[in-house]
DNA sequence: CCGATGATGACACGCCGTGTCATGACGGTA
DNA sequence: TACCGTCATGACACGGCGTGTCATCATCGG
């Protein structure tokens, strides 16, 4: 029989996610989180950077992949194609079908400013990444700069606006919504 | 003869930004920060909500000017040029002729991931104030979400631009270049 | 002259995150 | 069967951050 058991870093996720929806995000000590799991505080911080870190675990490796995709994109594909074919696939892999649960997550985020600047830390993590991707196939780089930050603001603005609606509208569909309403703006 | 010395909070920041220039971020100490200012732990608390925002300080009161401004426009000045506008007095007020200052500000927050998500912090309360402006003048919710954080991502990628050339591009220029840059790749 | 105010000092304390060494199951090898 | 390296975890100490709380004492208005 093992030693110890098995899938201590998912044991820690569930449990955090439970006391944090329980009693909160600050009131929630790491001892508190490792004991319902059965571990000990610093196994903790053997699988996350901190505290915050529990919650963002599962998107770790998005930009790493998001850069490959852009890179490695058809050459010639306009940089507006890959994004938004970028942005299709991540909303249908990612949001279409999950709402309610990203609406917990986001409610969770929501209630703590440290939650709120790791987020923030995280899109920036997606942006650069996008950017070097572009980079990588030979756009100039502030041309880069400016697409990738565009493309999380159009994604995190539509991803609000698809969690406030109550009808099923497609998420991709208000993207492509926000990015004419944005061009119709910025055209003004 | 006043029982303390005037100018605490001045004294603080000082300090701080000497230590963090001399020994770095992480290596400064709230304790070592105080102790050259001539005052206790506690009292830097009571005028930095925490070790960062001692470096943010000098910013705290523009989101709130930025709403204003953009609520109070003149009716019927189109958003984009209210945010131009904008751009323009921030770029002439706090940051033509400052441009050694601002890169040895950059630096310091490069160095420490906690400052580089305390910075995004501050753009993204930066950019929920001009949103919130655009609402109270009537813009739709959406639009003047898209805009507002377009907008910081004009000045953001722009004064990156600025602090990296050696010559004496006008930062307001280099805005409208990119402006004009993002829409043609939005519209490719 | 007096009471309210408000900034600072002094002290205790809980929690976060890290360094370091010990422990013991597992797998390979002879 | 015996041995040995690997690796995840336990155990423990510790510095530093940020907060709660009460005391101190200049300043100011009445």
């Amino acid at each position: 029989m093992a030693r110890w058991q098995p899938d201590a870093r998912e044991r820690l996720q569930q449990a955090a996610l439970e006391l944090f929806a329980e009693q909160g995000f600050a009131a929630t000590t790491v001892p508190a989180i490792t004991e319902r799991a059965g571990l000990t505080t610093r196994t903790f911080f053997r699988h996350f950077a901190d505290k915050r870190e529990v919650l963002f675990a599962d998107e770790a490796e998005l930009p790493a992949y998001a850069e490959q995709l852009v890179a490695q994109a058809p050459a010639g594909t306009s940089p507006l194609a890959i994004i938004l074919e970028g942005l299709r696939g991540l909303a249908e892999t990612r949001f279409e079908g999950r709402r309610d649960t990203i609406r917990q997550w986001r409610a969770i985020v929501a209630t703590d400013a440290g939650l709120r600047e790791r987020e923030l830390q995280k899109r920036a993590a997606m942006a650069a990444a996008v950017r070097d991707g572009f980079r990588a196939r030979g756009l100039d780089p502030t041309r880069a700069a400016l697409l990738a930050e565009t493309s999380t603001t159009l994604m995190y603005v539509s991803v609000t606006v698809w969690l406030e609606t109550d009808d099923d509208r497609k998420l991709y569909d208000i993207i492509e919504t926000a990015l004419a309403t944005l061009r119709a703006t910025l055209d003004a």
